[in-house]
Order: structure tokens, then C-alpha cells, then sequence
DNA sequence: ACATGTAATTCATTTACACGC
DNA sequence: TGCGTGTAAATGAATTACATG
């Protein structure tokens, strides 16, 4: 698997060097960075461990999350004003939603999933956003593009034997095709497929059926 | 033959309107679009005629180019302040760059037929020189205006009433698939495809046999 | 002119997601 | 919530065009 250098994504040190007000000690703000080296380098491998396992979206969103206080270390650093603090801060940050977004929109993850309210509210602020790309930036290197495991790209196929499994189911169900409790569980155990995948193959497949349906009835009365 | 509407492409009309400084004195304004629209006319006919006559690029750029002047009217606008008329010619510029270029894009023109030798020598030079683009070989064809008509471009399907016929007189020629005088004549007196299209189309048809057996040979295999 | 390789395009189909009931 | 429905985005096979030896 290649990977995505996220330490070039989360590192600011960059941008340390062009607050406006570089603190006189230096000694603090180079401890603040090889400190959080550290703690980069562990939420990597954490995070790409994760990637790994195929572990879900909402696991890996909260690896994201209890690791930001630890990757915003600034406030250890004692030279720094506070508003150099909040700088430091709001650069991890903006780069942590970066890795989000740019790994959901390459395909590399899938929307979390939030509650329909949030949803509505996202694409609501996303619509009327035009700030939403620069809370975007992208960062993004060849590397992680280039990688061939774009799983949730929308027409991606899914594997010939999964389809095989729920065609089966799909056909034995025919009569009532929808899922009971112990039929999303079956298939979701026997395939990689989510939740979510599985209840729109299965929306997909009942509508291709009725619209079949309908145009053979068409045709029978065209001939 | 059926025609762009030059006329809209090239009336800066509405852009007139939207000028930030509109003249007190109207009537110079619609003296100078009265005018331009007899110019347009003209250079419409010109145009055309070209087109129809298949004349080289070269031919028809040169004729846009001497035209531009008299497209361009507006220095003649006497009440127009110096950025009026500036802003106007460049409208109108813009728009026969846009002319050209569309006509390129959207597949209106194809390439001369060279005799073999020049068309190497054109694309070895191609090859080497990327300013090409704007030496450009490339001539209108009849029937090219028509905004659906994009006969040209690659993967662009044949009628199916063509494709029967030519599959037909395939079926018939099976043993040896190969244009004789005659047929060349036949099938082009009956469809509305070129000569090149019609050997591409049958050279595509012979591969496709070929591919075919062979598959088929290499599942007898298997079985 | 041809076989062959391959670029560019189209088209039907597959997957994903939004929206409203 | 789950569903039907509309539709976007991507895929992959097939079609057409063109380069080269």
C-alpha cells in the first residue's frame, strides 16, 4: 500500500517559520516540533494499520479526532503567545480536515455516516460554501493518488462473487426483496460490502427488474 | 447545408448594452451594430462558400483575419470613448478566436487528404514541433455545420441502415473480404460514409472475425 | 492496400447518493 | 427510519479513426 506522507501533511513546520512572530527562544518551538514528530509518527502507523484492516470510516474518523489534542501540542510550548498557540492550532486542524475530505474524495474512504440531519446540513453549507474548497486544500501528493484502491469511487464493481451472493439471495427472495435483520447480517458477513452498499444494490436491483419489467411489457405489445 | 448562426457568435450586440459607460448618444451605438450586421452578412456568404468549396484553413483563416477590421467597426463610432471601442473590438476578436477554435473542437474539421508521404512528413513535424496547434492543416468538410452532424469524430457510430449493409455485403464476401472496384462504388453510392471509412470500417470488421476465431478456438481448447 | 496496434469516443450498465414520502 | 425514484459518476466492451511497417 502506498502511502500518503502525512507527516508532510500535518507538519507545520513550514508554517512555523512564517508566523509572523517567531518566538525568541527557539529551543521551545523546535522541542514543540520534534515532540510532535513523535506523535505523528504513531498516529501513522495507527492510521494506516487501520487503513489496512479495512476498518470503517467512523474508527478511523475517531483515531482522527482523540489524536488531534496530542498532534495540537502547542499549548506545551510555553514561549509561544497565545495567538501563535491558536496559529499552530488552526494549521493541524485545517490539515486534519484536509486528510478527511481528500481521502473520502479520492475515493480512498466513504461519507461518514452521520444522522440525516447532518447530512442535509452538510450539503446545505456545502452548496452556499464557496470556502468549502479552501478548507480543502490540497495538499495531496502523487503517491496517494496514484494508488489503485480507490474502494468507494462510485461505479467501482463489486466483486463477482458478492454479486453472485446477493443475486442468490435476491432471487430466492424475489417475491418480498427486502432485507429482514438476519439477512443483512448474513450478507454482510460474507462479503466486505457495508451496510449501506447492500441496501442500494438492493434498491439498484429492484428498480432494474421493474424497468425490464415494464419495457418487455412494451415490447409484447409492439409485436 | 445547415449554418451556424455567426451572426450570434459574432454580434457583440448584448455586450454592447452591458458596457459600463453606455454612450449618451445612441444613435452612433446602433449605427455601428446597423453596419456590422451588413459586414457580418457578407463575410457570412464568404464564409460559407468556403466551406462549401472545401477550401483549405489556411484560405479561410486568412479570410477571418482580413475581415476583422471591418468586424472590428467601432473606431468609426465617432460618440464611443476610446475604451468603448477598445472593449468592442476586443469582444468581437475574442469571438472569431472562439469561431476558429469551436469549429477545431467540436470535430468540424477533419484533416486534408494528403497523399501518404506528406501526411509522415506532417506528423513527424507534428512530433517534434508543439506549436502545431497553430500551423493547423485542417479543412472544413459539406455537411460539418450541423451541431449534431459531428461526423468525424472517433468513436462517432454509423447509421444503422449503413452498418447493415456493410454487414451484409461482409456475410456475402466472407471467403475473400476484399473491395473489388465495384463494390467500393456500390457501397458508396448507398451510404453516405467515404471511401476511408468504408476500408477502415471493413479492415475493423476482418480484425474482429479474427479475434473472434481465435477465442473461439482457445475455448474449444479449454471445454 | 493491408494487418496490426492503439487512441478516442460512445453506450449500456453499475454503483452511489440526494430528496421527499 | 426505509423506501422508490432521479440522477451523477464510473466502468468496460464495442466502435471508429488513424499510425506504422
Amino acid at each position: 500500500m502506498s502511502r500518503i506522507p502525512i507527516h508532510s501533511l500535518l507538519n507545520p513546520s513550514e508554517s512555523c517559520k512564517s508566523i509572523s512572530n517567531v518566538p525568541s527562544n527557539y529551543r521551545d518551538l523546535s522541542t514543540f516540533n520534534k515532540e510532535r514528530a513523535k506523535v505523528i509518527t504513531t498516529f501513522q502507523e495507527m492510521f494506516y494499520s487501520m487503513l489496512e484492516n479495512n476498518d470503517d470510516y467512523n474508527k478511523i474518523e475517531s483515531l482522527i479526532r482523540n489524536f488531534q489534542p496530542k498532534l495540537t501540542w502547542s499549548h506545551k510550548c510555553e514561549s509561544l503567545t497565545f495567538k501563535q498557540k491558536a496559529y499552530l492550532t488552526a494549521i493541524i486542524q485545517k490539515s486534519i480536515k484536509s486528510l478527511l475530505v481528500l481521502l473520502k474524495e479520492k475515493g480512498k474512504m466513504r461519507e461518514i455516516e452521520f444522522s440525516r440531519k447532518e447530512v442535509r446540513k452538510i450539503n446545505k453549507y456545502r452548496q452556499s460554501s464557496k470556502n468549502f474548497e479552501s478548507v480543502n486544500i490540497k495538499i495531496l501528493t502523487q503517491d496517494l493518488m496514484h494508488s489503485n484502491n480507490n474502494e468507494f469511487k462510485k461505479g467501482k464493481r463489486f466483486l463477482k462473487s458478492h454479486i453472485q451472493l446477493l443475486e442468490n439471495w435476491y432471487s430466492m427472495n424475489r417475491r418480498n426483496p427486502y432485507l429482514a435483520e438476519n439477512d443483512l447480517a448474513y450478507i454482510s458477513k460474507n462479503t466486505t460490502l457495508t451496510k449501506t452498499q447492500i441496501k442500494n444494490w438492493l434498491a439498484n436491483r429492484r428498480r432494474k427488474d421493474k424497468i425490464t419489467e415494464v419495457s418487455s411489457d412494451i415490447r409484447n405489445i409492439l409485436n
